[in-house]
DNA sequence: TATAATTTTGACCCTTGAGTCAAATTTATT
DNA sequence: AATAAATTTGACTCAAGGGTCAAAATTATA
């Protein structure tokens, strides 16, 4: 076989995924008992490493966090980019993404963190940046609701932060092995959502 | 005057008003830069004091994050204690017990907070059984809103994580300098929780 | 099998921040 | 003013945890 030139590739792909795999984990950890309760050690240890080979993989736990909130907002931004249906309103197009990211939440392992003042200042603002995008988008698309009758007037800011709060509020209270299921939680939501704003 | 025995009293609650001084000072540094972030000698400068000063007035740091999430119950139990109108549905109660909690987050300088994982065992046990406490009682209104008619059938602890989502996620984004102002917010919170859910 | 690259580790260093204490200072009482 | 109580502080101790490094172990290559 042709190794000379996909050998190499192969390893970068090893390191890539053995990376990600300490970043999600990471996320877990973050996303359950908080970035500052969470060690180095115990992340390691929850991968079957110990410290120093975690550091193999990432240059800092500050990285790690950083990489965790950029993860769920590149998964996020990913739900964003679907072109909607022309025939959709604003506001079934909002509940429809409202769905999935509740889904992403629960049923992909997706953390999405709040603990953005554990980060330094450039790395902050990254994050920030990256979130102030997402709601932009979707403060627009509830304006969009408003313009073509859907969504009732009303600060589209505060209608946005309302339900946003729900998402992140998702974290402390969801349990995989709960009683309520991943699909329920997001059509339940999705619902309560539409009706909040609708017209 | 007769100061034998109110003397010895006016002493206490000077103590124990600086002492809720400290307690509310600390809960704005937690609320807006996090548990962990907020150092105890930050919070004694913010008071004009220095570190020991501090540890005069508490045991020590967990205890004040501790009766930070009980203060804030305790006006949350507050608000759910005034008895409502019979001539209202479960509804129009739930709505305005919604405003007036964001109000005690936005006006009055109530924190409440959601590190609940930096307590120590049986801190975090009281934390979470007086949170539930709270939970429950909002889904038995909820409840009993979809027994008069007034709120909409779905899992009515759903209901309730939908909305408690949007109180959570205040402490994120409110700015008390910002554009949107308490009573706003708290007007346009109420009416989005009620069209979420109502029948 | 020998050699080189990659991965992992035990043992360490170092900073940060919680918490303490004896002594100083301020405030009230006689 | 003298004494006692309450309050504040400078100067510490100490543990936890982030991060490093030289060497060992593993895996791939010649």
């Amino acid at each position: 076989m042709d190794v000379a030139i996909t050998e190499p590739f192969n390893r970068e792909k090893q390191f890539a995924a053995k990376r990600r795999a300490v970043i999600r984990s990471a996320g877990q950890a973050f996303r359950r008992r908080g970035y500052h309760n969470a060690s180095m050690k115990d992340i390691a240890q929850s991968l079957g490493l110990t410290k120093p080979a975690l550091y193999y993989y990432v240059k800092n736990k500050e990285e790690v966090l950083l990489e965790c909130h950029l993860m769920a907002y590149d998964a996020m931004d990913e739900i964003l980019a679907v072109k909607r249906a022309a025939n959709l309103t604003a506001l079934d197009e909002l509940e429809r993404l409202f769905g999935q990211f509740v889904e992403m939440l629960t049923d992909a392992g997706v953390s999405l963190l709040t603990d953005v003042d554990s980060l330094s200042e450039p790395n902050k603002a990254a994050v920030l940046s990256r979130r102030r995008k997402i709601e932009r988008k979707i403060v627009k698309l509830v304006k969009a609701g408003q313009n073509d009758g859907s969504i009732r007037n009303g600060d589209a800011q505060l209608h946005a932060f309302f339900f946003m709060g729900a998402l992140n509020w998702l974290n402390a209270w969801y349990d995989a092995q709960g009683r309520l299921k991943s699909e329920q939680i997001a059509h339940h939501f999705a619902l309560q959502m539409r009706r909040g704003i609708q017209a």
